[in-house]
DNA sequence: CTGTATCCGTGTTGATACTG
DNA sequence: CAGTATCAACACGGATACAG
């Protein structure tokens, strides 16, 4: 039955409610449940299978993936597509609205990077270095340059592209790129986070660089982490 | 045994961790759980007695409460604080990095304002009201106008600076107001979000108006709510 | 009067195994 | 590959009793 399907997905969104008009608490309503941030941080960059998903988010169970999606789905939040023949598979991907929560992220991240108890050595996956490079870029070291570096970070590419104290990142081909990393997402992260030289990672063979050096060892400077938060002031 | 408090009040941030590095992850680690977030935004304003906390929180019970309280302690986001007697009570409030938590809720609030499942007739707290007022200010309309305007919702007072397209909000008696705005938050909420007239409502005995009243009106004019999302387009 | 602790029914979460 | 089924553990919320 179509209605009993549609019963079951509303339910499905959250079944405990805040009762609360701030729409703060209404987010939390929609997206509060664990995993739900996680789910949509991953569709950031693009849409995303089941067991990509799966993947990317170490420690989510299968029936609670199921869960999230169909919540998310029936939030507005998320889109399921399935990919014409000969693919045949299905793909979520964040609707317009739901891509409006990036500042989300951003707020999040800005916020808890301060946090005493931050552990930047975890294991991270690609939506999030994207998405830490969006948060953490220095207008101002950034301002007045224009330039494109592109990240190889397994088999998909991105191209940043830095202009007027922002970056905007793709996932596309690199054929613009005046510089391109290459290597895990760890490499990367531990380029521009981890104070790692570029070259020392690039004798390790961890990390590969092509075209502008100049540009790839600048890039890597222009995302500084905030200082931890004190005890209380 | 002091230790042993020690290293309970560390497993009381939370048992559950993402294990992900992304610092937005990071802060669902500390502030993920179920009210925590809630909790934190009653506590923007000004420190709280426990009761308090409960009161505008309905739905909260006292052991969830307590729990959450030990759990942003431990975090490094609230402190607990025992007035000078004869006083006697102890409040919570946020640390200063707890403060910096704002941005977290206005991105929440200006996406979920979208929600096509908002629900903004329901009840709504004073901290929910001021932190609302903080998000939705129109920065152009109010760009290029200085204005002092009171809020006294219940036995509480608070002054809304106007000026430079920004909105500052204190706890503070309203000596400096131009135009005072008196009720209940929700009087004032179905005046600013409800488009309500301010003289009907006045009429009704709702609110209470002083001061300079073309202030008032034009000041319940300045925080329009943004369109809500349409399906996923 | 303000919080805290304990008990308990219920629902959510998460690990493993399994199916279309 | 994309989920479902099952079950144990735990978190939530309500009530109640207790402590300063």
């Amino acid at each position: 039955m179509q209605s009993e399907k549609i019963t079951k997905k509303v339910e499905a969104v959250s079944q405990r409610w805040y009762e609360d008009a701030c729409a703060a608490a209404h987010a939390l309503d929609l997206v509060g449940e664990r995993w739900a941030l996680l789910v949509m941080r991953e569709l950031v960059f693009g849409p995303r299978r089941f067991n990509d998903l799966r993947g990317s988010l170490p420690g989510i169970s299968a029936n609670v993936l199921t869960q999230r999606l169909e919540g998310l789905e029936a939030a507005g939040v998320v889109r399921r597509r399935r990919l014409a023949p000969p693919a045949a598979a299905q793909v979520y991907e964040l609707t317009e609205w739901g891509r409006e929560s990036e500042p989300i992220f951003m707020a999040l991240g800005r916020w808890a990077a301060r946090s005493p108890a931050h552990d930047p050595t975890l294991p991270l996956s690609t939506a999030s270095l994207l998405l830490s490079l969006r948060t953490m870029l220095d207008a101002e070291r950034a301002a007045g340059i224009e330039a494109r570096v592109g990240l190889r970070l397994g088999d998909e590419t991105f191209l940043c592209r830095l202009g007027g104290g922002a970056v905007a990142i793709t996932a596309e081909p690199l054929d613009e790129a005046e510089a391109v990393l290459s290597g895990l997402v760890a490499a990367v992260a531990a380029a521009i986070y981890g104070g790692r030289k570029l070259d020392a990672l690039q004798a390790e063979g961890a990390l590969g660089i092509e075209g502008d050096l100049a540009l790839a060892r600048w890039f890597v400077t222009l995302f500084p982490l905030p200082a931890k938060a004190g005890r209380g002031g």
